[in-house]
DNA sequence: AATGAATGAGTCTTCATTCAT
DNA sequence: GATGAATGAAGACTCATTCAT
């Protein structure tokens, strides 16, 4: 157990049940709450006995760490690669930029939803420092290309870069919130879960790459 | 106790204990969720007996509930006088439109959180129905105000309305969810809560129109 | 709750409840230790609900220190009363003492028990502290009453009155505890609960006035 | 895995794993109580594997069972060799008795502190009943080596000889089980563990042989 | 009208033990 | 012969709710 629960720290790969109990606490945390879940519906979920969550990670909250720690590798962006590729035209970078948030949020719904819960909350504490991190990292990364292009003279100067983040990440976070809503407001059951994500995808990709053209060319 | 506990039924105003309990929970569901909160912690908060709650509410559900009665009262946009309104232009409809939106949101940002963590929640029932239908009804006149500006002319066609509601809604969701990390990272520690609200109220307004300025003029 | 969880602190009475429950716990703590003992054994003898140990005390842990705060404040010695009486030979009072002290012990075998377990216990805590200053008090009151007797003259000196006093605790202890085998090697079954305890009080009264009036008037 | 779990049945050696187990586990068991210890810990604290305390001795309980048999190999009073002795006065017969009590007690104190919780319990089975077997062995040559100096003339009659039992095992348990408290009101904390208890063993027979001399040759 | 006392159901966690390897 | 992985049972505790008063 010792050995298990403290996988983390050592930075010790997972194996596949302890993925297995992460991706399941990760639907139920996203769809309930942390709070909301008990272990028995994540073992449940999972397909595994109740006290392998403990044996695994100790405890609920080490869970949860635990997933923020493993998702969070992948979270990084790779802006950095963007950033630093020459062959791109500022607006361009851009619009990867987007493409890839897109992608990696859909990719991993349900954990960017614990992450929009885990955020509110008014915990101090490991979670709440790795989102700050995260937080830091993908802003300092963003600012670079925006200014990037305001110094070549592509982009109006003059925009508030952290808020232009927010509009990003808050638009993005909107649509896989509310999904549901989106959904039947439009009338779009008719479409399999994967027609639909898929045509979401699409219609926010254009939509936030005509906002950014819009507001990185706007006199204001 | 029945008399109570179904006073949203018969559109009871509601009493100054219950009012107080109402808003005590509010705070603490945005800080902690709904199962995250104990009936416990609510009573305390607001300083009332514990059993209180059971007794004019019936039970922590329909307490939430109420709340959602309770504010949604105040939350149907106030667009309705914008829209009617013949001395506006457009642009100053939008304008009016985000100030108003921003207000409201920051006036009420415990049960905005609230809000954000429900609509995530995958449960159907009275609540979620709420959600749905302001939703609708908000979109239905953010919708009125920009085809009547698309109409007029004064803004371009081809915008993704349900889309643009989402950068308004998810923007400052964002903002609200988030303010604590941006404190943080731009170091205003030293303002006051008040100055620090209205610091950002202030930003998040001059941002939005400039956005909506921007994407409503653009040229895609 | 919380009003009742915090009793011991504001020396709050303890109501029938109360009291009824540490008794159980008292005698299942002595027969089978602290963490031999469930919170659900302990409901069951007492005949209350499983939930009321934690309502009344707020953890199994404080129901022990509330039954040490309990018992404690009947435990003090009164050797002060003994002490100060100046119409006892010294002989007499430490004759009186003897049995006062075998009364008590009797009296609360339960609690005995438990304290023998707990000063075995490499904890510190509470009720360390608390076993510490008992022992301390007596300690210090038997110390006068015998060095009293000294001075005038009716005990011999060079006594080592720490260890006289572990004599009259232990003896009496190891009764207490192994009253089971004493019962069965010396054949006293047929006699009543009530009558064996009667018969071994009585033995151990008489051995141990002569035993330390031996000792007090010994020439090493 | 029988082999070992009825290693005590067929009088079996223990290996040096299993006396590392079991000398854990008596460490354990003094400190925290049977209930209070888990294989987890003895485990641990032997720096064996988890599996192996069932593995070599069926179940915790029979590890117990295994550590009584074992200590009590070397239990039995070597009282035999006194008593028969006839180079020895007596006096001397007790004398010899009482120091090597304290330093077999000494020697394994903290098997000593199991048997006095084990005493405390209300179980029967074996364990309760190699205890008592042991006490009756040790009752009897005590008794003998007594009554022998009682015959010669050297002790006075009329001595309650299970009370004085008593108070050997009662003095040094209490001793042994409180030298902490002792060691604490005496200020003896700058001795070492060695020192200190060499000190107090020191003082243990010292006193016993006097309190022992003065009981038997006292005229009540 | 309001509440202190009480509780059954559920929480997370730890336990001693087993078993395939 | 030895052990890592696993688990059913039990552990202490908290929960929302009820009810007599």
């Amino acid at each position: 157990m010792f050995k298990f629960a403290s996988a983390k720290e050592v930075n010790m790969e997972y194996n596949d049940k302890q993925i297995q109990i992460m991706e399941a606490a990760e639907r139920l945390f996203a769809d309930r709450g942390f709070a909301g879940t008990s272990v028995r519906d994540i073992a449940e979920a999972a397909g595994v006995n109740l006290a392998m969550i403990s044996y695994y990670f100790g405890s609920k909250e080490k869970l949860m760490e635990a997933m923020f720690q493993h998702r969070g590798q992948h979270l990084k962006m790779q802006l950095q690669s963007i950033l630093v590729n020459n062959n791109m035209a500022p607006i361009q970078k851009v619009e990867k930029l987007i493409d890839e948030y897109i992608d990696r949020i859909f990719q991993k719904q349900c954990f960017h939803k614990v992450m929009i819960r885990e955020q509110m909350m008014d915990n101090t504490g490991p979670i709440a420092e790795q989102i700050a991190q995260l937080k830091l990292t993908n802003q300092t990364l963003f600012k670079q290309i925006i200014q990037e292009g305001q110094k070549k003279g592509d982009f109006k100067k003059g925009i508030d870069i952290p808020f232009l983040m927010m509009t990003l990440v808050g638009t993005a976070g909107q649509l896989i919130t509310t999904q549901h809503y989106y959904r039947e407001t439009n009338n779009l059951q008719p479409l399999s879960g994967e027609e639909f994500e898929k045509h979401i995808k699409k219609k926010l990709s254009a939509y936030l790459k005509t906002l950014f053209k819009a507001i990185l060319s706007y006199e204001a």
